[in-house]
DNA sequence: CTTGACTCTTACGTTACGTCAGGATCGAAG
DNA sequence: CTTCGATCCTGACGTAACGTAAGAGTCAAG
């Protein structure tokens, strides 16, 4: 009946589709029409209501077959559950916003649109990343200081040139004037980030030291900090310092 | 190849989903393996970057072979898209999370959880219709008193109490003591909602006269109040009032 | 008895792959 | 050259929750 279908908000297609899954199966006439009692009102009410929630009906068939036993546990999985789905509803809704204010802007007319949202994808990759080395309060200070996407842009460019200029420097004496203006270059763009907290830089070594585990292009795109000899050398340079 | 297919993130079998549909088509060798170029690389990273934000894998076929046109719109749409899906998933962790609290909380040992959940659900659907029929300052006004599951209870038990009780009077003088007395309830309860706010009572009287347009489920859950008699002499109680 | 409005069952279409199954190909070792 | 394990290929079926015909029976009214 379309009518009892459209009283709890479901077609009569579903309807078909809940009695094959023995889900909810009414009554029928001699002639094989389904009739549905209060009570097949009651249960498709609560099929409903546990679909509303996003559990799938084989579950739904199974929780009400055992009459509810362990439904709380099942409703507190499907909360964290629909909870991290949201998670990553809002990182993408954040991506398309952040792309949008920024092209918007005309900062970037270099940058195309999808460009600029592969770029935001990344970065909230590699802070979902370092959240997971860092524990609550540090990650706290954290977010407290903005880290907005412009100046994790400038930050990428200033660490390519040093790497760039210390490459080009390997030669020299790592006690030597120009590797000590790299070394206190190296010092500020660290403690441009890590604010001087003994907290954050030990988060952000424990994350560097776990390079082996990360996600490959996680790796891919430190690639051009790789160099084994760049880090040797301002090992010593930052040896030689203070 | 397997190596590639990680790098981006995804299965092997993803890229081979991707190229039958034409999303991604490698070159091959003269045996029949594809090979990835760097400009593979890039279109699949574009590929995997929308398919993030939840746009069906045909559609961003279309989108990258028209080279990003409309792109801006499509976003767009795609983010409100994503907007209103996350209010249904924020309904439905709400719902859980506060059938959730009142269980806990031992309050209702009569209901089950399930039960609870269905009310919950259903008092949002209210909830979501109040504010069509509202205009925003209105409904800032609606929600500013907080309007609690307990209160909602405790108004529906009241006015079924109180259409009982003008039921039986309904051979009374509807300017006579009883009808009087009936009638000061009936506007106590109005005013116990809209707090004598003309706004709120437009709106509620819009919400009311369209009456017809509610969808079923809403119409069922109004049916004790349906009873035009006792509409009809309220009306006429109200009238010889102050 | 004929209609028009419903209802029934059967069955394929949808989305983005996962998961075999049966075979071909590759590089290295014997 | 052959063999072997690892990798790659192409079908093809399965999944979740129905939507959408298609062909046929049923119901109530005229």
């Amino acid at each position: 009946m379309a009518e009892f279908a459209e009283l709890a908000g479901v077609t009569v297609r579903a309807l078909h589709h809940y009695d094959r899954l023995g889900l909810l199966r009414p009554k029928r006439t001699r002639t094989g029409y389904r009739k549905y009692t209060a009570r097949d009102v009651e249960r498709l009410e609560q099929v409903v209501a546990l679909k509303f929630l996003g559990i799938p009906l084989k579950q739904i068939g199974a929780m009400l077959g055992r009459n509810g036993h362990d439904l709380p546990a099942a409703l507190r999985r499907q909360r964290v559950a629909l909870e991290e789905k949201r998670r990553l509803l809002d990182r993408a809704i954040e991506a398309i916003q952040r792309a949008e204010t920024v092209i918007q802007a005309g900062q970037k007319p270099d940058t195309t649109l999808l460009t600029k949202i592969i770029e935001e994808i990344e970065m909230q990759d590699n802070v979902d990343w370092m959240k997971k080395y860092s524990s609550d309060e540090t990650w706290d200070k954290l977010t407290r200081r903005q880290w907005t996407p412009e100046l994790q842009e400038r930050a990428t460019r200033d660490w390519t040139e040093l790497f760039r200029d210390v490459e080009a420097a390997l030669e020299e004496d790592p006690a030597g004037p120009r590797a000590q203006a790299l070394a206190d270059r190296w010092m500020k763009l660290v403690e441009g980030f890590t604010g001087g907290d003994p907290d954050i830089t030990r988060s952000v070594s424990n994350l560097y030291n776990d390079r082996p585990n990360w996600p490959a292009h996680f790796q891919e795109q430190i690639k051009p900090f790789s160099n084994k000899a760049v880090w040797a050398f301002m090992n010593r340079a930052l040896a030689c310092r203070k």
